[in-house]
DNA sequence: CATGAATGAGGTTTCATTCAT
DNA sequence: GATGAATGAAACCTCATTCAT
């Protein structure tokens, strides 16, 4: 029952435990914070709770409550801008296999990164809520995340193209098009997932068989 | 002493202008405000000042600024609720038409209401931004306007399976999938409109043209 | 026992007092605050304590604590310098009086002001304290009341030289040392007021004495 | 095991360096601080930072910020308290110099420590500034400074006096009316320096001139 | 009905102080 | 001796709400 050789042991209250493990913990408590309560509607006691921390703790690692919000935004963005670098490489390498293959690959991420993970969907609501406070941010998320992954539908659809698979389309200028169904379904969940979830991978199946439908010559 | 009838006094200095116009002004300047900065980030202050009165008059007509901006949300909805009621009736009757006519006019209605009206695009932010906060008021979103919407939708596909116009296909039981690319499109102006607008004309025309391929036998 | 008619009675808590007298109070008790602990060890507490508010009350007044601080030295400021401007016309007129007269009226002004006014007193050391986080402060205040102030001397010398009363000697270009001891007895009352009071006309007498005979031929 | 009697050993990168220079560095780093923010202003943070220290090695040599403030100013007065001593001695010896001549040396003296010297400077406007929170501390400027340095003054004038050089005069029972310029010049370089210094020279020659033909008999 | 001065709870932020290392 | 992460009390400031007028 009892732990063994527990990492770190700390004196009365809880002080000194890990300093660089800090920065993180209170990134996650701050990012869950925002994403249930918005930056307005979010208190700083509430993140140092979450946290395990006192509200001054937090100043030791951020400036402020805006600098905090970012830094947040940032580090949950951080892992999906890791893989879209991968993902992008892929598309180069596997330029002979069918158009329709390489989308349902990509979409299998992207419903992964946006939809399926709850931390991907509260980051899409949360840039929608404060878009309006942080442009930067909106900007950040369209340079790094949204617009590659445009870029990736357009690019799948222009090769499929090529080869005779697609037709010349609405989807080569407005990939937007395509991914409309993943934003969906990913306010979707945050809004109704409680009483009216989807069934992600029907949604998904239904989505292709009516993209690539749509897109065939 | 007794006041001669007229309904619209003019009394000193140009106060009491239109008596029950009030309320609806406050509504108005409320929902700018809310739409700008969200509930937590709007004060009461902004919405006297918009509203050209004091911030004690708001409390004359509503109890406090969380039924300010329900029925300030409410108010917005409104119309939109209305002319649902119309569209729905207008299912009934043209059913003999072509489903992909249908289709077209239902989504310039959508599109309408929804992507080109400032105020529709930011009631569909604000209602995914304040949804942790007023579950109920996306309840009623949904039961009023989106579900409505969608269920329309899948009626028009319906119609078209049963004309053998359409195939049998996720259209009917994920509508989402079809409503995806107006609220994408709703969304992207919001935050993106200024640097990187949508042409919602070409993108409408896309977005049928993909759509009705892919709902086609 | 009663008081008939008080001026202005109010309801619970002491809301809805003089909105035009107000300001003047928490300058009032502002100035006294920041004068007793500076600007920093002054907390807006106290002010409001000192007003009978509350500390929300200054802000309906004032932007801030800094706002709040210049505002009290210039409130303070302002008589010495309607006062100055009629001492200024008064030495052109008093042309041909001999310039010891002058001067010794001069003075009379002067340590009223700066030495036997509490306020006075409070102001120089006030500004003395803060001019390195008020910059624009001292610079007023040499502007408006030390520099004008100065200029007087040195024209009253100037008057007497030319009468052939006062040699010509130093008091031409620095008319700061004869203001001097009226510094130093402002200070010193300050600061040793309690236990080595300066006898205030005792001192004038003497700084007279000790200038006119260092001024005359 | 045992530190083989080293005084100064020099530990892993640098630290340790002069072990019981420590206090004086963080002394002089703290009357730094304190001279330019104030007591209330200034901040352990900015202290460390200037002493080249962290904020926790302050309290291993003080116990807390006043203690800190109290050693600083007491460490700025000690060399002007030790040369005090020297020239009251100095003033017994000269008795049968010219008392002009004495007083002359004095003051240069005088404007050198609290005038041309920026820490004298400083330390008389600090001193100024925070009487009301330390007025122990006051009292031994006064005590150990401000007396002797008055008491010298009276005594020079008497001596002129009892030698037939001085008229009998308020220099006697108000020396504050001849360090006045001294304190004068002080404040104002603090204040003014920047815009319209003195020129400390002319400003002494103009002093003693017109001081001695006040005295003279 | 409308006002706006006043409130006070509650938020963000600062910083002297502590203490395990 | 020295550190610096952590604290928490207390400061500044905001703003929804109240209420006498």
């Amino acid at each position: 029952m009892a732990a063994a050789g527990a990492d770190v042991r700390q004196g009365r209250g809880g002080r000194r435990r890990r300093k660089d493990a800090r920065p993180a913990e209170i990134l996650d408590a701050a990012f869950e914070a925002f994403a249930r309560s918005g930056f307005s509607g979010t208190r700083l006691d509430d993140v140092a709770a979450r946290a395990g921390i006192t509200k001054g703790t937090i100043y030791v690692y951020f400036s402020g409550k805006e600098e905090l919000f970012v830094a947040a935004v940032k580090e949950v963005t951080r892992p999906i801008r890791e893989n879209l670098a991968g993902l992008t490489a892929s598309l180069d390498e596997a330029a002979s296999r069918p158009a329709g293959d390489i989308l349902r690959e990509h979409f299998g991420f992207v419903y992964g990164r946006m939809v399926a993970d709850r931390r991907g969907r509260e980051l899409v609501r949360m840039l929608l809520a404060e878009a309006e406070r942080f442009p930067e941010l909106a900007e950040r998320w369209h340079a790094e995340v949204i617009g590659p992954c445009l870029d990736g539908l357009a690019r799948i659809v222009r090769h499929g193209v090529r080869r005779g698979e697609f037709r010349a389309c609405a989807g080569v200028d407005y990939p937007q098009l395509l991914l409309a169904p993943v934003i969906m379904a990913s306010t979707w969940q945050s809004l109704f997932a409680r009483s009216r979830p989807i069934d992600l991978e029907r949604y998904l199946d239904g989505h292709l068989d009516l993209l690539l439908a749509g897109l065939r010559r």
